[in-house]
DNA sequence: ATTTACTCTATCGGGTAAGTAGACTAATGT
DNA sequence: ACATTAGTCTACTTACCCGATAGAGTAAAT
């Protein structure tokens, strides 16, 4: 399951990567537009910040844009940011492999397997994913009305 | 994240597929064999009786059996069973579809859009496995000493 | 200096996962 | 018949975490 942090840390990114690039734009709007609740919201965009992913303004004419280029933001790093691991059991994850305990023979073990297979699937799309790529992705299929 | 539930029911189908398919196993042994609380593994056998993929029998000599072949039990069944839908959020899923109160127009959606992807990937891989399948495709990286 | 808007910590309610306990029921063997 | 074996069922406990909110604090801009 995805939380709703994620969620929304993912709509607010791509709302922000719509708008015009070099306006900050403020939490309250953010969150009235893509109907988070804004405290929420707060609490989210300032742990995207923290992972480098945004910029803040403060006072007058202050609030968030992204801190780098559409492009190269991967849904990947924004989900395991949030949710941690990608991998349904830890023992499946390439970026925060964990033993368990249950377990004689990692080697024999179906569940190991087939959950490996299964973080593969999924990286391959959130890691292959990108804010831009995503957006045009979107558009081919809704196209926008320029 | 995969439930306990989850990956103890797959390790139990798994260890019932490979037991001689006539004989009975106790809930006490397979627990043992697989490193599951005994009571705890009571419930989720229950659950898959009443799923039709098990049998069982009282008394003296009784225990659990699969109730089909191994190669018509899928991964994906048992998974959806303890931990619902395989979609990371309801509106990605194809079984248990709903639509999400906070999204003005699915259609144009990034989060529905790469939801579904994921959703598709991780369903092309649990409902493509089944517990047969499963088993050659571990002895094909470790083979039996038969 | 004042306003604007982000920063940070604490807290709360509710829900759910994991596991445990114990009484009950049904089948088997002698 | 009856004791034993083993599955069935209900209820409960414990712990943790998600989603959300409150409020005081800090920094920047005009």
């Amino acid at each position: 399951m995805l939380s709703k942090k994620a969620k929304y840390a993912i709509k607010a990114l791509l709302a922000l990567a719509d708008s015009n690039g070099d306006e900050p734009v403020r939490i309250a709007d953010l969150a009235r537009a893509e109907q988070i609740p804004p405290k929420f919201l707060e609490l989210i965009l300032l742990g995207l910040k923290n992972q480098g992913l945004l910029q803040s303004r403060k006072g007058k004419g202050g609030g968030y844009l992204l801190a780098r280029d559409p492009a190269e933001i991967y849904l990947g790093q924004v989900v395991r940011m949030f949710d941690g691991p990608l991998a349904p059991v830890p023992c499946a994850s390439q970026t925060a492999y964990q033993r368990c305990s249950d377990c004689k023979n990692e080697a024999v073990c179906g569940v190991h397997l087939a959950m490996k297979e299964v973080r593969d699937a999924t990286a391959r799309v959130l890691d292959g994913t990108s804010l831009a790529s995503l957006r045009s992705k979107v558009d081919q299929i809704v196209p926008p009305n320029t």
